[in-house]
DNA sequence: ACCTCTCCTTGATTTGCGTCAACCTGCCAA
DNA sequence: TTGGCAGGTTGACGCAAATCAAGGAGAGGT
């Protein structure tokens, strides 16, 4: 997987290409994703765009009449405040759909930057609203509900709990999302650095790098290369209640 | 304005009433309001309910096919975790629409109970969808998509800055607020305890009364009952920057 | 080979805020 | 009148996590 991305990185590309996955509806929509993503995910228009790893999808501010839906890859969200520093909103991965915070106003309301090579196919609104499809709004807004059910859970994970908490209980999120896109909920690539996950839970890095050592030294999780193993989930979700 | 609503409190009424406001539909929509805010909560079914300061609109987990409107008053979303506490994920006041997060799912993703005496209007799903109306949809998805948004905000002020931030962030966000839905946004009723605000904030109830007190030795802010006045805007807005 | 840069880790020290405790106020009921 | 209760404020103390500091490992460039 690694060698993968890695020989794909040395691809210097950054315009629409066609992509081999989409051109095979049926392998594009990964197994195990819920309905509602596969219904919106086969809109795709078969223009995936390949990024190169740290590649801007979109910048804040940008006009924005399209959604990104992430193929492979993942990417992280994030603002720039007055101060120049970064915050990250969210992170994406496969089968996750991008921008929709932007389609009210028409403009990214944050920066999108692939944190490795990623595949992503852009879904034009005026398509999508004008096509033959009627029940695409409906699922789009189904899919915003469940985005705002999952801003208010990382909401919970981050008031009133310990660093430790929350660095579990974005490990099992992460774990959640793997699984119900049919990959394997116990072992799976963390995409992003300790700095952006620390950035993202209002943690110091220290902290979070502190954290993974303990949960290393009590056998709760593996990490090899950017590989994370859970060991005892029945632990870990018992850290969080 | 205190008044109004003391003696509203004494009404004991939970079920649905006839709302005065209501029969006049140009006084049922605050001045100011965004313009999809506006289409929305006219489709109200003129059926709005009076409910009492602290009762459940919905419960958590409850079957529901309806979003409510407020027309006035303010309610709390929050849910009960598995040790009993409490947590507040959103404030929602005059002019927002509550319930949208449980649109995909079916079933409420929180309590909401009301914080004062409140009048808010129920929109079945099934009538908003069924009916004539082809761009309420696309309403509702910008409604979601500015929610998201706003979820975001939200984030920011909670993730990595310190309690008087948190706060002060707080109080000016509802001064938009207010200012969006054509009140004033230097003056205006604070309807929730200090305990809410810290619970929502993640800070203890302690730290906000003092940091409320601070404000206070500073000039920048002033309280009377549930009144709260901001003076200095500029000063409030630099020390969230 | 060497340097640089990014990422990660570990230790020592400091500090912001939570916790505990006490007290005040206003409201309601007996 | 008294007592109970919820909400708010203030002070003293301790701790979890930030900050400061240093060093190691791996990747890429010259």
């Amino acid at each position: 997987m690694n060698q993968i991305n890695n020989s794909a990185d040395e691809m210097t590309m950054r315009t629409p290409i066609q992509c081999s996955q989409c051109s095979m509806q049926s392998i594009c929509v990964p197994a195990g994703l819920v309905p509602t993503d596969v219904e919106i995910l086969d809109k795709c228009s078969r223009e995936p765009h390949l990024f190169n790893k740290r590649n801007i999808v979109f910048s804040e501010g940008q006009k924005l009449n399209s959604v990104f839906a992430i193929k492979s890859g993942s990417v992280k969200c994030y603002t720039i405040d007055s101060n120049g520093k970064q915050q990250i909103t969210s992170f994406h991965m496969v089968g996750d759909i991008v921008g929709l915070e932007s389609l009210a106003s028409g403009s990214a309301a944050t920066y999108c930057e692939t944190m490795e090579t990623s595949m992503l196919c852009e879904l034009k609104l005026s398509k999508l609203f004008a096509q033959e499809l009627p029940k695409v709004e409906s699922n789009l807004l189904q899919l915003m509900s469940r985005r705002l059910a999952n801003c208010s859970k990382h909401y919970l994970n981050i008031v009133n709990t310990s660093a430790e908490q929350k660095v579990v209980a974005f490990l099992l999120s992460i774990s959640t999302h793997m699984h119900q896109h049919g990959l394997s909920r116990s072992e799976y690539r963390l995409p992003m650095t300790r700095t952006d996950i620390a950035n993202y839970l209002g943690l110091a890095v220290e902290t979070v790098s502190r954290i993974f050592t303990a949960l290393k030294e009590q056998q709760l999780i593996n990490t090899e290369q950017s590989i994370l193993t859970i060991n005892d989930f029945t632990a870990l979700e018992s850290r969080v209640a």
